[in-house]
DNA sequence: GTCTATATCCTGATAGAC
DNA sequence: GTCTATCAGGATATAGAC
């Protein structure tokens, strides 16, 4: 009943706030806890080991990052306003609390060799989410047939968004950039399809 | 006067062949010593330490890639082609002796939080390279006054292309996806430019 | 569930001989 | 320039008490 949030939660919020942004591996167990205050053995107990401890952070960071791509999305008002708000939605979910250095997933795929388990499936399910959204997205904007296509190009379009990060690129500008390949896109298909 | 390689030069292999492709953190320095088969002093003889070693793998690295991608650009036929060439080129570097997992630049600059000086450089040398020459061939194709825009489009495409083959795509299938989406690029600007 | 204290291993880097 | 042998520090994870 005290405002304190319990050691499991400052834990996953300690590893968010550290692994995401000095990379998991630059991150000893002993910073976490540090911060976290909370001691080793209450770590182990939670979440197994380190991996567990940053599978879990990473699946909720990607429940986070879906409410707030959901919420611009909404906010939208046209169609293809809608397909593109992912780019707004980046720039906005990070300038909230958490602050990756790019991405976490990929950050973590990035230095993850061979993942565990959950931690693939939770990678995995990142791009599926990117994927699955952007291709129903798309069918109101340019067809059915040239959905899958889109999405494909929306996905590395996003994706060189976020690997600009790691280029020293600002968020604004990375995204900006960003949605603006992202209409070139848009426009070639739905072109191409008024001429069809 | 024997056909085996200088101790210097078995370690900068190894290093690439280890570091880049199972992340620098991730690869202990004993391993690539054994790798190498060179002692341990050697190695802090030739390059002071692990990040030395890693930055000249990498510059090193950033070397052979500008060549084989300056080959893939003399042999395109046309402007287009030859501002398009980067991603021709990226498949056959890759399907030479060395691949790392996806950049070995980005890959470095995702683990490593804080670089050193010599490390920070060849990183943005890696980013400047293609910029500018992405500008310098794009100003045939839509003219000067666009070339930084394009240019910008490119590094953002290119980067995407790179950080798919995180997300487990083919370096085939994000490169040749990225190519039609720099295409879509290049036309916009291009028919705006007739228009105008 | 949580803490204190510690075990165990492995890392990057160096000393000194040849 | 290269080798053998080793240091000193820090990493993850666990034991055992409360």
């Amino acid at each position: 009943m005290n405002g304190q949030p319990s050691a499991r939660n400052r834990l996953l919020d300690a590893a968010e706030e550290l692994a995401f942004t000095q990379g998991v591996a630059a991150t000893p167990v002993d910073r976490i806890l540090q911060r976290a205050n909370v001691a080793p053995a209450t770590l182990y107990a939670h979440f197994g080991n380190k991996e567990g401890l940053i599978a879990e952070a990473l699946r909720r960071r990607l429940q986070n990052w879906d409410a707030a791509w959901l919420r611009e999305i909404d906010a939208a008002a046209t169609d293809r306003d809608r397909l593109l708000a992912v780019f707004p939605a980046l720039t906005s979910y990070r300038s909230g609390a958490s602050a990756a250095r790019w991405c976490a997933a990929l950050g973590v795929a990035a230095e993850t060799v061979d993942p565990g388990q959950q931690l693939a499936e939770t990678l995995s399910q990142d791009t599926q989410l990117l994927t699955d959204r952007f291709r129903e997205l798309a069918v109101p904007v340019v067809g059915a047939d040239d959905a899958d296509a889109v999405a494909a190009h929306l996905l590395l379009i996003f994706t060189g968004v976020l690997g600009m990060l790691l280029r020293g690129s600002s968020p604004e500008e990375a995204s900006a950039t960003g949605r603006a390949t992202a209409g070139f896109v848009i426009d070639g298909f739905a072109s191409s399809r008024s001429a069809g």
